[in-house]
DNA sequence: CGACGACACTTGTCAAGACAACGATCGAGT
DNA sequence: ACTCGATCGTTGTCTTGACAAGTGTCGTCG
């Protein structure tokens, strides 16, 4: 009865929820190919370039391995593993300190600052080529509709502290 | 001279867009782990159930494998080995038929079906959980916005067609 | 002091995605 | 009929993400 042999298509989505779900799905997919090919280009994926925005924006301070993996977009991403790729690329630089040796800290490179001025003008226009086309407005909107999405998960797996 | 003690720099994104499509990748993030979670249990990706979906919609007629490929949701999915875990599982079958060799033809089984069954009410108790909190209307504008983002990008890779 | 639990990573292993090269098949033109 | 080019799908290989178990370090309490 539930899922009779109906050989139409008539409903097109299991509930409304989910045609909003997917299209969220589907506009995040074609923001983020647009992502991939430019930062391809420079040999980077999107994660380790956020993680190098965030190095930046507490740099000359450094930041805890942990740390930087919860403002990271992706729950509980290979943190160490990244970090070990832009350490061979010698873009951080990690370092034990004796007063705690649990702790990591990582701090970005002049190399690492360097790479993020190098990319700065591509990356802003492809940020006009993926939004612009939205006003200021429209995009407060998206947002305020956005964070109202996540309200009621934050404190689940979501604790996202800006920037 | 203002950020040389203080590891709080000045400006928080690169540009507005950089924000709206953080929030939009944190948010899909967000939902997409109550998918996962709900997903996993029954061993199954959330790629793997929207194929299902789609065949479901298409029964009892097949669907050809780049047919199926194009309405999922990401870019150039890796088809033919999702497909081969689907029918290891015998939840689809897979028919090149004589009249045209070249295209395989693809089937939800019964099984596949009666999965799908299985799963539809928390599927849609985890809809509710993910975004029931919004109202129709604030849905609705939720998803004019995301096709306005997509508007000047669907020719390019995302070509989509509903369901 | 010394064992214990909590913390902060790290490593191991496996599944999934990305990209490109390859093989098979059909339609059209000669 | 035969070749050419276009279309579909598969396979190979590399990188990435996910989950769980392990290692080293510190604070604390008996």
């Amino acid at each position: 009865m539930t899922s009779s042999t109906k050989p139409k298509s008539g409903k097109r989505f299991d509930s409304p929820e989910q045609e909003t779900f997917l299209n969220l799905w589907r506009t995040y997919d074609c923001l983020k190919a647009l992502e991939d090919e430019l930062f391809g280009t420079f040999q980077i994926s999107a994660q380790q370039y956020n993680a190098l925005r965030l190095l930046r924006s507490a740099h000359p301070a450094p930041m805890q391995t942990l740390a930087l993996g919860k403002r990271l977009i992706s729950r509980g991403p290979d943190t160490t593993r990244m970090l070990d790729r832009l350490e061979q690329r010698q873009l951080i630089v990690r370092e034990r300190r004796s007063e705690n040796r649990r702790v990591v800290e990582i701090m970005i490179t002049p190399q690492g600052l360097a790479l993020l001025d190098e990319m700065a003008k591509s990356v802003r226009e492809m940020h006009e080529r993926q939004l612009g086309h939205l006003s200021r407005t429209e995009q407060r909107d998206l947002i305020t509709l956005l964070k109202r999405i996540r309200e009621p998960h934050e404190d689940a797996s979501c604790d996202w502290l800006d920037e």
